[in-house]
RNA sequence: GGGGGAAUGGCGGAAUCGGCAGACGCAUCGGACUUAAAAUCCGAAGCCCGCAAGGGCAUGGGGGUUCGAUCCCCCCUUCCCCCACCA
């Protein structure tokens, strides 16, 4: 017996004598080709009974496998579309309602854009390898990758449950050795391209975790990851030179169809200024301390130095009556944890080392030309060259600072007329005109930056630079659940790769992989995974013992995707030539800087390498907005956990005590439990309602409030929709009046009403995908089945059948249903999509607004194509009181639209 | 402190272009059906005054442009998100 028919026929033993009577023998059985006689059929919608079959049909039909060029069943006519999310981590917790707020989007459009005929790519799996897997795996004891195995299978079942039309026989795990492999084949074109290199660098330490973090996964001193604190200490890193690359990754993110916010955010982090290097001069003969200036026009208003506290010249500089003080300063800067030296409104602090430098600007004997030269945690040792040069006069930090230390104050930029300035006790930052500046006096702020350098080119003591905030990025992690480098030291101390055809190097088995007390790397725990050969000389080598970041398997994941069981290249070249770019990208604004920025990078360099043929990876970016829920809190503002609250009609008490308590917005969190997860809707209405509902909500971007509540608006939709549909009178599983031969009804009466109906559906429709406003496109369903509701007898066979084509892609089961029903020998989702034609959508009487002063006084019925004077006559009856005794000093006629009399006394 | 986004009934939201504010849904109220309830169907409803006809006020607040502003411009308030000593 097939399993649906199984299904069917145990949901009607289960239920009572009552549900049964709903289940009557099928009658239109000439017209339902799949349908055998004696299968009972419910005139009740029951998504229940049908659901999961219909998932297993397109299973079957393998309706959602995407054909590669060359393979059977391509269509080389077909214009391809590539719709992606971004792949979750697929965490113990599982999905909630927020996630798959995306994942239904991305999966209407990829539906749509089937039917409209584009062979579309539309893929999902697992970004499975990082720390929060492995922290996960250490608490409850298990291996990571069973624990990943379980989660996986778990994110599954949750997202076929959803109906989502992935291609699963392209799902990829990132921990897969059949991935990874080619994660460290990509390194290693990287290593080659010599942008992957081995430093001593001051790093993120976290305790805690026993790993080195990068700068992005630090927020203020604490673990992305679980908020331990974390302290720098310098170590032997991998790291990727994403620098190399900023200026192009700045620039291409012009052409992109992005969010200007995402942009905006990426050129800040990428954070490029153009400035000049100062070369001072020490008073140790040839020693000299480098500074970076955004402002070389200020030179002449710099009256002190500041290194930062790590700077390597701090020690030699530091004068034998300063050192107790500097000492301690800079230990104390060293432990402070990052909260305190990074918290921009703290007070300055600072130590003077005793020496002082010269200012190239001034002569050998100019007073003005000798400068002191302190430290402070404000200047940070990774940016620029860890020095500065200050200016109080014109930098708020530095004028700050001068003041705490009663430092000298020069003005050498005068502010426009009318803006604050020294003169005022305030510091000036803009741009101005330069004062007590020699050679540049009176020169406007760019032109004197010009001049500035040009003069420290002349004299050698400095030179044009351009600097970016961002930094080489760090790749390595002393941790298990990662990729392992795939790098052999050999040794004589130089670094191989190892061969491609060796790859991958496979994570040994380890029974206790927590990172170690001293921070070294699990891996070296196994001497003999670690001690090999170097295969090309035969001599023995050690295996580096690093993994990569979370990061790693998602910079290159999409272009997986497109080829994922390929086991000679990491994907073939024509398929990336025809799938390439990604069309839609959708995902949480959360990965607006890193992912985004990675993914980009690792993109470049493959297309530097030959590997893709587009500079960018994700043509068109579109952040979904986050799903929050309410809560409640009482009087005194403390939350109350869901669980304990009841409404009571517009207002919400507290179920035992009656105390009144006030919805508000939050986060979706545990404690209030007000966490909704999917798997729970949908076994209460069903899997369409569930969908709908994630749409109905509100525009896919906005950010907006899960609410229980109305969840039963959409799934009654669908019930007045099945209604529509299926005979209510009779006992067939469809009105007889749209069965497959049944006779065409002319286009006319209640009839044109509901074709009009339809095709303004169809039109909000359309409109909907453009914006990915899907809201308003059920919305639009909504007001069709209202009509059709009170319009029974008028609808044809041919309207039903083109509203169903074009609910499909937001209800796919409920559609398939009601389309085999009807006889349709194809599934609903091979369809094509029916658009609105602009004869249906015009009306020949249209209701014009008549309005005096602006201000709407009535209406009047007119036909469409009356002339302004008919108009106008028409809306002076409308408003003859409102126009008595008055003098119209003007009309205003808008064909369509209104009539506004302008009118005095 | 900087950047981005937002603010519309009791709630979620709608309103392609500057042209009838509140579509669609939730909650609410009324009616029909029912022994009753549920479900369903039909209907009401922004707020204020009024028996009504009608009028006034309304898209966070204040100004402006316009015949006309939820929409464009300026100022302010509140909320959310991101980044925060980058010289």
């Amino acid at each position: 017996m097939p399993e649906w028919i199984r299904t069917v026929s145990d949901t009607v033993r289960n239920c009572g004598a009552a549900i049964l009577r709903a289940f009557r023998p099928l009658r239109a059985a000439p017209h339902s080709p799949r349908r055998p006689s004696d299968l009972p059929v419910s005139q009740l919608y029951e998504p229940k009974t049908f659901e999961r079959r219909w998932q297993e049909r397109w299973q079957e039909a393998g309706v959602f496998a995407a054909k590669n060029p060359g393979q059977p069943g391509f269509d080389p006519k077909a214009p391809k579309y590539y719709v992606l999310d971004m792949f979750p981590y697929p965490s113990g917790s599982g999905l909630h309602v927020g996630h798959a707020l995306g994942y239904v989007g991305t999966d209407i459009v990829a539906r749509r854009k089937r039917m409209e005929g584009f062979n579309v790519l539309h893929p999902m799996g697992w970004d499975a390898f990082g720390l929060p897997a492995e922290q996960y795996a250490i608490q409850t004891g298990k291996h990571p990758r069973e624990t990943t195995d379980e989660n996986t299978a778990n994110f599954r079942r949750q997202l076929k449950n959803i109906g989502l039309s992935y291609d699963w026989s392209r799902e990829v795990d990132t921990s897969h050795p059949t991935y990874y492999r080619w994660t460290q084949a990509l390194f290693l074109e990287l290593f080659e391209r010599g942008l992957a290199y081995q430093a001593e660098a001051s790093v993120w330490w976290c305790e805690e975790l026993k790993t080195v973090l990068a700068n992005e996964e630090v927020i203020n001193g604490r673990s992305e990851r679980g908020n331990h604190p974390c302290v720098r200490r310098p170590l032997k890193q991998w790291m990727l030179k994403i620098t190399a690359y900023a200026e192009r990754l700045l620039a291409d993110l012009d052409e992109l169809d992005w969010p200007e916010s995402i942009k905006i955010q990426q050129r800040e982090w990428i954070g490029r200024s153009e400035g000049a290097e100062v070369d001072f001069a020490l008073e140790m003969p040839g020693e000299t301390v480098t500074v970076f200036t955004t402002r070389p026009d200020t030179l002449w208003g710099a009256t002190f130095l500041v290194l930062s506290p790590e700077h390597p010249l701090v020690e030699r500089l530091t004068t034998s009556q300063q050192r107790s003080a500097v000492d301690e300063y800079v230990a104390l800067a060293a432990s402070k944890s990052e909260v305190d030296r990074t918290d921009a409104s703290k007070d300055k602090t600072g130590v003077f080392l005793g020496a002082y430098a010269r200012n190239p600007v001034f002569a050998a004997d100019d007073p003005r030309g000798r400068v002191p030269i302190w430290i402070a945690d404000y200047v940070l040792s990774t940016y620029g060259t860890g020095a500065i040069m200050s200016v109080p006069g014109h930098d708020e930090r530095d004028f700050e600072f001068a003041r705490k230390f009663d430092l000298e104050i020069r003005e050498v930029v005068q502010p426009p007329q009318g803006v604050k300035g020294l003169a005022d006790g305030a510091c000036f930052t803009g741009e101005g005109v330069a004062v007590n500046s020699g050679p540049i006096d009176g020169m406007p702020t760019k032109a004197g930056k010009q001049h500035a350098i040009a003069l420290l080119v002349g004299k050698e003591r400095g030179r044009a630079r351009i600097t970016y905030k961002l930094r080489d990025w760090l790749f390595s992690r002393q941790r298990y659940w990662g990729e392992p480098f795939p790098l052999l030291h050999k040794g004589d101390g130089s670094i191989v790769p190892v061969p491609l055809d060796e790859l991958p190097v496979v994570l040994p088995e380890m029974a206790d992989f927590k990172p170690a007390a001293d921070g070294s790397a699990p891996l070296a725990r196994v001497p003999e995974w670690v001690r090999t050969t170097d295969p090309t000389s035969g001599q023995p080598a050690r295996r580096d013992t690093d993994t990569m970041p979370g990061w790693a398997g998602s910079c290159w994941y999409w272009l997986r995707f497109m080829d994922p069981r390929n086991d000679r290249a990491a994907f073939a070249k024509e398929a990336e030539q025809y799938w390439g770019p990604v069309d839609l990208y959708v995902g949480g604004a959360a990965h607006a800087v890193m992912h985004l920025l990675y993914a980009r990078f690792w993109h470049k360099v493959f297309f530097d390498a030959g590997l893709v043929h587009t500079k960018e990876p994700f043509q068109r970016l579109f952040n979904q907005g986050m799903v929050t829920a309410f809560a409640y809190e009482d009087a005194t503002g403390r939350l109350v956990s869901s669980d304990e609250v009841e409404a009571r009609g517009d207002s919400y008490v507290k179920k035992l005590s009656g105390e009144p308590l006030q919805q508000i917005v939050t986060k979706m969190a545990k404690s209030l439990k007000n966490v909704e997860n999917p798997d729970d809707i949908i076994a209460e209405h069903g899997t369409d309602t569930f969908r709908l509902y994630e749409m109905f909500m509100g525009p896919l971007a906005d950010s907006k409030p899960w609410n229980t509540r109305d969840i039963p608006g959409c799934r009654r939709f669908l019930e007045r929709m099945w209604r529509v549909y299926v005979d209510q009178d009779g006992d067939a599983s469809i009105r007889p009046s749209l069965v497959l031969d049944a006779p065409e009804l002319p286009i006319e009466g209640d009839t044109a009403l509901l074709e009009r109906a339809l095709h303004k559906a169809m039109q909000r429709t359309e409109w909907s995908f453009q914006s990915l406003n899907l809201n308003t496109a059920v919305a639009a369903f909504m007001t069709f089945v209202n009509e059709a509701t009170r319009l029974p007898n008028a609808l044809t066979r041919s309207q039903a059948r083109r509203f169903l084509q074009v609910v499909a892609p937001f209800a796919p089961h409920v559609v398939e249903e009601l389309w085999s029903r009807m006889g349709e020998p194809e599934l609903a989702c091979r369809a094509d999509v029916p658009r609105a034609e602009e004869r249906w959508l015009v009306e020949d009487e249209v209701d014009i607004a008549v309005q005096v002063n602006g201000k709407l006084r009535g209406t009047a019925r007119v036909a469409r194509t009356a002339d302004k004077a008919a108009l106008e006559a028409a809306a002076r009856e409308t408003a003859t009181t409102q126009l008595a005794g008055k003098d119209v000093l003007k009309v205003v006629v808008v064909p369509g639209k209104l009539v506004n009399f302008v009118v005095r006394g």
